[in-house]
DNA sequence: CAACATACGTATCGAACGATACAAATGTAG
DNA sequence: CTACATTTGTATCGTTCGATACGTATGTTG
């Protein structure tokens, strides 16, 4: 059997997307049920919304999985030791920086917005997903230090938590500068610039000091 | 005359810092007026919110200010041509810190949470203040690095625009990670490291080598 | 004292909030 | 066709939202 009683009028699945982009855009208590039901197929009914998604919060907990599987993706690489230490941490960096001025979507990453998405101490359970994926790019950031450390990448003195501090401030830093109108360019600039920091601890003296007259 | 009428029976001024508290916390839209008529003076009635403060976003406005004229300016020095550029911006780095993980007040920084805080764009307005602020605070950092190539502290060919994405983002990236529980040390720490990216431009050649074995 | 100015408490406003009851409509399964 | 499952539309629920009307209490001014 393919599907019993009437089908719904609309794509459960780009609803989903549709309720994304307005709680990553506004956030999830300034975002209404009434916006939420326009934006939905071009607009459903209350009971229609309901019987879809059960809740306001049970929709939200679905996109923010939507989001932690799609887009906040980007930073994965930092997970992945195939790659040199230094080309997960830039790939990461850039990728996110690209993916928060992609057009088609709100501006910014969901995650590092989401802090203040659900301020209401008794609606913290609600945004626990991304303070545990911030938690998670944390960690991430800092296993890339570490393991640059032990493959004799970056100098053994080299302070793993005070350095992953600095990605990781400047990484969640991007989200506001993207709504705040700063374009990819400058962002990638930035990018560049930051990872001196890396270099000023590598091993390789060649990276640490360019030429000089 | 000192004071015509009935007296109110709470301090006005002491009620705006304790509602400034809430919309730190939590946002303009999140702070319902229950919340601010419990927090001020041990819970006032409506009419006497109203009376003393306008409206919700009146008392907002008020309290942006008062944030702006107190805690915010842990970041003036930027604009303090007495002190020499790096030390300048060390300094708001460090103040900024500092406050953000103050006890008696809410963790991070208004200005930079303030992204989210009123996300709706007819309500914009309420948090331009703020904006602005950020955009104060990016051209403060700026400005500093300019003026440190100006006097020759910096390098002629470092791009102040991407050196200062580079420590705004690192700033108002600290907001959430004071959020997320990290303490003002670790912060330190990373301060310290984000502050090689400056002597990575540096004139003075003993500041970007440690002496190596 | 009387006159005035201000703040207070109670009670309530209309609108929007998130969420449902209920019956008609529309599909599949036998 | 009948029986069943699911969605849809209309109308509405109780609560909370931000904001007021109105009469009373409490102070200063003359």
């Amino acid at each position: 059997m393919a599907q019993m009683g009437r089908p719904r009028t609309f794509d459960r699945d780009a609803a989903i997307e549709q309720a994304l982009h307005l709680f990553w855009e506004q956030g999830y208590e300034s975002t209404s049920l009434s916006q939420l039901k326009a934006a939905i197929g071009g607009g459903i009914s209350a009971p229609s919304f309901y019987a879809a998604f059960g809740s306001k919060q049970a929709l939200y907990q679905e996109c923010t999985a939507r989001y932690l599987a799609t887009y906040a993706q980007v930073t994965e690489c930092l997970w992945d030791t195939a790659l040199a230490p230094r080309e997960a941490l830039a790939l990461a960096l850039r990728r996110s920086a690209r993916m928060q001025c992609e057009r088609g979507h709100p501006k910014g990453c969901m995650v590092g917005l989401g802090v203040m998405s659900a301020p209401s101490p008794e609606l913290a359970a609600v945004t626990k997903p991304l303070t545990r994926s911030r938690a998670r790019t944390r960690a991430g950031i800092k296993a890339c230090i570490e393991r640059a450390i032990t493959e004799g990448e970056l100098k053994s003195d080299t302070d793993p938590s005070a350095l992953s501090t600095v990605f990781d401030s400047f990484l969640i830093g991007l989200s506001t500068l993207a709504r705040d109108g700063v374009g990819l360019r400058a962002m990638e600039a930035a990018i560049s610039q930051v990872m001196g920091i890396w270099d000023l601890h590598s091993t390789r003296q060649d990276l640490e000091q360019p030429p000089r007259t």
